[in-house]
DNA sequence: AACTCGTGGAT
DNA sequence: TATCCAAGAGT
């Protein structure tokens, strides 16, 4: 009953009535969009997500449809946006609501925060915006505007700093108006209250900003230290035979878990990065490849790599492949690439195949039928 | 509790 | 170019 929290209230809602961005899971409140709307933008921008949920949805409309989906299509359609662990959750979570709740999302907490891939913070977001619950939400928008309403000195990066933050955001809650509350504090946290330089002239709770107040907004939350990402450089391998190219699975579990590749691996102290290649592609496939040509240099960062990625067309020597560290592999036709997902670095190979087959239709690729079945 | 998991926007 | 960080979850 603070009467400073009911005033942050209306003058939040009232802002988010007359601002708020027409995004595309706002268009309905069908619950299965809303969760697919979650579960794209945990910890990814909106701007990025927006291409993906729609094409998505008209793949996969419903939760009977994306239920009775093949994973490696529904990886395709998370290709490029990182963390695909929750492509996989997403879909075993469908599978489960297609059959333990009728193919409905679940309206408890207990129900929905069971699935995988939702934490408290999905739970709440789908619970409040979708089925109008009174639960907050707390991601690192609402921790960044709570810390500076409040001059709360969190940052949530204890248990302990995580627990404050969420009473507080339980305080602030709107009861009439969850879903709309949350979004709101989302919103302004995306778009006004930024972690750098934020907009307090635009600010439709300044006034009421205890940081703001203070002249001290840029002092909250306090930073979270972070390591700094490692130069790495990693050599891959394009190899061909009889027009076709070489690809490989990673393993179900841990990074890029599910995805496709071009073989290689990552230069040892003093190595260059053809013996890096030939040694990489002796250890995980038992066989021996003739390095043909560079093909391109790339540069692609993770959050703790940099890497400088060498990549070479290469042909197998005599014998026959042992694959060893993979799920699964493949022999598959160049316009048959586009249909297994690959992470990002390997995509800008991919796209730089596809623009050299087009530059150079008769490439001196043995076998030169992949001439004849190219397309884009 | 600390670490892992991706990629790109913004500055 | 370098840095920060994003509608977090799982282990």
């Amino acid at each position: 009953m603070d009467p400073s929290n009911r005033k942050i209230r209306t003058a939040l809602l009232g802002w988010y009535d007359r601002e708020k961005r027409d995004l595309p899971w706002r268009a309905s409140r069908d619950p299965y969009r809303i969760l697919i709307s979650e579960f794209m933008l945990q910890q990814t921008q909106v701007a990025t997500v927006i291409p993906y949920y729609r094409r998505f949805l008209e793949s996969f409309p419903s939760v009977a449809s994306l239920a009775r989906a093949d994973e490696t299509l529904v990886l395709k359609h998370w290709e490029g946006l990182g963390y695909y662990s929750r492509a996989r959750n997403l879909l075993a979570a469908a599978r489960i609501i297609d059959k333990e709740h009728g193919g409905r999302v679940p309206d408890t907490h207990e129900d929905i925060v069971r699935l995988p891939g939702i934490g408290r913070y999905t739970a709440a977001a789908v619970l409040s915006i979708a089925f109008g619950r009174e639960v907050p939400v707390l991601d690192g928008n609402v921790k960044r505007v709570i810390s500076r309403l409040l001059c709360l000195d969190e940052n949530g990066r204890t248990a302990t700093s995580e627990k404050r933050l969420w009473e507080a955001a339980e305080r602030l809650l709107s009861r009439d108006r969850p879903g709309d509350f949350n979004q709101a504090m989302m919103e302004l946290g995306a778009t006004v209250c930024l972690p750098k330089s934020p907009g307090c002239g635009r600010c439709p709770v300044a006034k009421l900003c205890l940081a703001h107040r203070e002249g001290r907004q840029e002092e909250f939350p306090p930073p979270k230290a972070r390591v700094k990402a490692e130069k790495i450089e990693v050599s891959a391998a394009v190899i061909s035979r009889n027009g076709k190219t070489y690809i490989q699975k990673r393993p179900a579990d841990g990074l890029m878990g599910g995805l496709w590749e071009f073989p290689g691996g990552k230069l040892e102290a003093g190595e260059s990065p053809e013996d890096a290649l030939r040694r990489e592609i002796l250890e995980e496939l038992g066989a021996a490849i003739e390095i043909r040509e560079k093909l391109m240099t790339l540069r692609h960062s993770y959050t703790r790599f940099s890497v400088t990625l060498h990549v070479y067309a290469c042909r197998l020597g005599p014998g026959r492949l042992k694959p060893t560290c993979c799920e699964a592999w493949k022999w598959v036709f160049v316009d048959e690439l586009a249909a297994y997902p690959f992470p990002a670095a390997n995509v800008k190979i991919l796209k730089h195949l596809a623009e050299q087959a087009a530059l150079k239709p008769q490439g001196k690729r043995a076998g030169a039928k992949a001439s004849a079945r190219k397309k884009n």
